[in-house]
RNA sequence: GGUCCGUUCGUCUAGGGGUUAGGACACCAGAUUUUCAUUCUGGUAACACGGGUUCGAUUCCCGUACGGACUACCA
């Protein structure tokens, strides 16, 4: 339903609405009558691009936020751009000690390279809110000067007395607001004598923004469009804390304009608050420099209630983390993609195409790829469930693209911590036969100790079905074979056993799988001839007296 | 509750006033593989609902439902 109540505010009042449209970014064009898409397009190749991820180092940086560097970092490759890495560290009480450098590591591990901030330093340094301080109250205090925002002397019971009053009296959501302000402790309400004399007594005090009562806020955001927001939603958020501390607010504008950012990237949680950022780009103004916003649609819990959180990690069987993770307060352990074997390109891949897609059917794009085929206009508005099967799809896509080469050194890896020796040589044959049904790295050791060690047990079901007079027999007589031959490989030792199998009258095909139980203890696995071929002539000789001394034949 | 955002197969999505509504993952079946996996072929499966507008709506508009975010001196 249309608001009559705003309507008759606009038109009844040019100035007012003189001044609402101020608030259009980039445009003079009513936003009714404006083609989204081009406006878009042009407006962001137009300007240099200088794009910031700027997370918060309160715990472990969870997918979603790595998503949203992703976008960042293929924006500003794509337009030769520049990638910053700005640490929001205005909340001491949150911060977690390790946090940031486990941010830089796992940017650098997904293969995200940051051009300017934290870590390489860069024109606008410091790059850490925290070292940043000093900056921010001169603007909180211009802001106060020119009657846009107000110092606010309020305890905590204070606040939450008032909260209490108004929710008596049937206020929904109790706002510090242009209605409720006016019964505060607040330089709008107290003598200036007053409110000076608080200020150099060193009262604790924080700045508000005076939000306007009646504007009509606008934002043009690249993947939504236009939003409008009434000022009478917004309330009078605290700009600088009783620290000295920048809320997010003031900080994230004020770093963006002075560091120039050309688009704001971010998660859709900061959509309900971005009207209130236009606003302080406005009061400061900076309007002609405000960047263009592009809210991302929230990643999902794969049950399908509520956006994905840290606590979800572990909890579900899957990882939401790029790296493992111990919180170094409560020690709780979170594990990470890399460790469960995920490979960076895949899970850069499965991330990028969550809520993004090139309007192709091609699906595996390497980064480079990606930069190229990248653009805001596709990215999705609806929020995306977290599916873990298309990223192992992913992870398997990628393995299997290696060479044996490069696979052999995941084996041999997984094998040095087993204290395993290994030729190179029989490494790239035992990658070669498990290739096709490894997802992870790890696979490759993890369903292939077989090729390594002897059965420890025998799988039952398969004992019993196979293990009869007939396999006994051939596999006894091929025993034989084997032990004789002057070597075995996987030709040599499919002879042998269709000529055994020949002489004793019996198909090789009734006989295969007592054969590989009694190699590998399991009734299922990889080519035989080449298992054999792999573990050699005296292991397979030995591994047959074994079967056959301990599995018995089932008498039904 | 309020504000804002959203809604195409189970999942990720393409598409868009007239289409057999396309692809991928997952799932199922057949073929290959003596097994399992791979591979190949095929299959099940979707426009949330109700009103408009229109010759015609899944596509545009409004509403409802449902989902999500926000609603801190957290980001």
């Amino acid at each position: 339903m249309a608001s009559p109540g705003s309507d008759s505010v606009h038109h009844g009042d040019p100035e007012r609405l003189a001044e609402a449209d101020r608030f259009v970014l980039n445009s003079t064009v009513n936003p009714k009558f404006t083609l989204p898409l081009l406006t878009k397009n042009l407006e962001y190749r137009m300007r240099e691009v200088r794009v910031r991820f700027a997370p918060s180092p309160t715990g472990a940086l969870h997918i979603g936020g790595v998503r949203t560097a992703l976008y960042n970092y293929l924006l500003a490759r794509q337009n030769k751009g520049t990638m910053i890495l700005r640490i929001e560290d205005t909340d001491q009480a949150r911060y977690v000690p390790g946090a940031e450098e486990y941010i830089l590591k796992s940017l650098e591990w997904v293969g995200i390279k940051i051009d300017e901030g934290v870590s390489v330093g860069g024109p606008y340094a410091p790059y850490r809110q925290s070292e940043r301080k000093p900056m921010y109250m001169q603007y909180a205090q211009r802001l106060v000067t020119e009657g846009n925002a107000y110092y606010a002397f309020d305890t905590e019971q204070e606040l939450d007395a008032m909260r209490e009053r108004l929710k008596a009296a049937g206020v929904a959501s109790p706002q510090y607001n242009s209605i409720t302000r006016m019964q505060m402790k607040n330089s709008l309400t107290l003598p200036e004598d007053e409110v000076k004399g608080l200020l150099q007594a060193g009262t604790p005090y924080v700045v508000r923004l005076k939000v306007p009562r009646k504007e009509e806020v606008r934002l043009n955001d690249m993947i939504r469009g236009w939003v409008m927001v009434h000022s009478s939603q917004i309330d009078d958020k605290v700009l600088m804390k009783s620290d000295g501390m920048p809320t997010y607010h003031l900080a994230n504008v004020v770093d963006d304009y002075l560091m120039k950012i050309s688009h704001v990237i971010r998660g859709e949680e900061w959509l309900p608050s971005a009207p209130l950022h236009v606003l302080l780009y406005k009061f400061l103004g900076w309007e002609a420099d405000m960047p263009q916003f592009a809210h991302l649609p929230l990643l999902l819990k794969p049950t399908g209630d509520g956006k994905l959180s840290k606590r979800d990690a572990d909890q579900m069987g899957f990882p939401i983390f790029p790296l493992d993770w111990t919180d170094p307060n409560t020690h709780e352990k979170a594990s990470g993609f890399r460790e469960s074997g995920y490979l960076p390109e895949a899970l850069v891949n499965f991330l990028a195409f969550l809520g993004w897609n090139p309007g192709t059917t091609q699906e595996i794009f390497s980064m480079e790829e990606l930069i190229n085929a990248f653009s805001v206009e596709r990215i999705g508005k609806a929020g995306t469930k977290f599916d873990i099967h298309k990223a192992q799809w992913f992870n398997q896509q990628y393995l299997r693209g290696k060479s044996n080469d490069e696979l052999a050194v995941y084996l041999l890896e997984s094998l040095a911590k087993e204290n395993i020796q290994c030729s190179h040589e029989k490494a790239i044959k035992v990658v070669g036969v498990m290739k096709e049904r490894a997802t992870f790295p790890k696979d490759f050791w993890e369903q292939g100790k077989f090729l390594f060690f002897p059965p420890a047990s025998f799988d039952e079901a398969t004992a019993g079905k196979k293990w009869n007079e007939d396999a006994v027999k051939v596999i006894s007589a091929f025993r034989e074979e084997v032990a004789n031959a002057a070597s075995l490989d996987a030709t040599i030792a499919k002879s042998l056993l269709e000529q055994v199998t020949a002489n004793l009258g019996i198909g090789t095909g009734k006989i295969l799988q007592a054969l590989r139980l009694s190699l590998t203890g399991a009734g299922a696995g990889p080519d035989l001839m080449m298992i054999m071929e792999i573990i050699g002539k005296n292991e397979v000789v030995s591994r047959i007296d074994y079967a056959l001394n301990t599995l018995k034949i089932k008498v039904a």
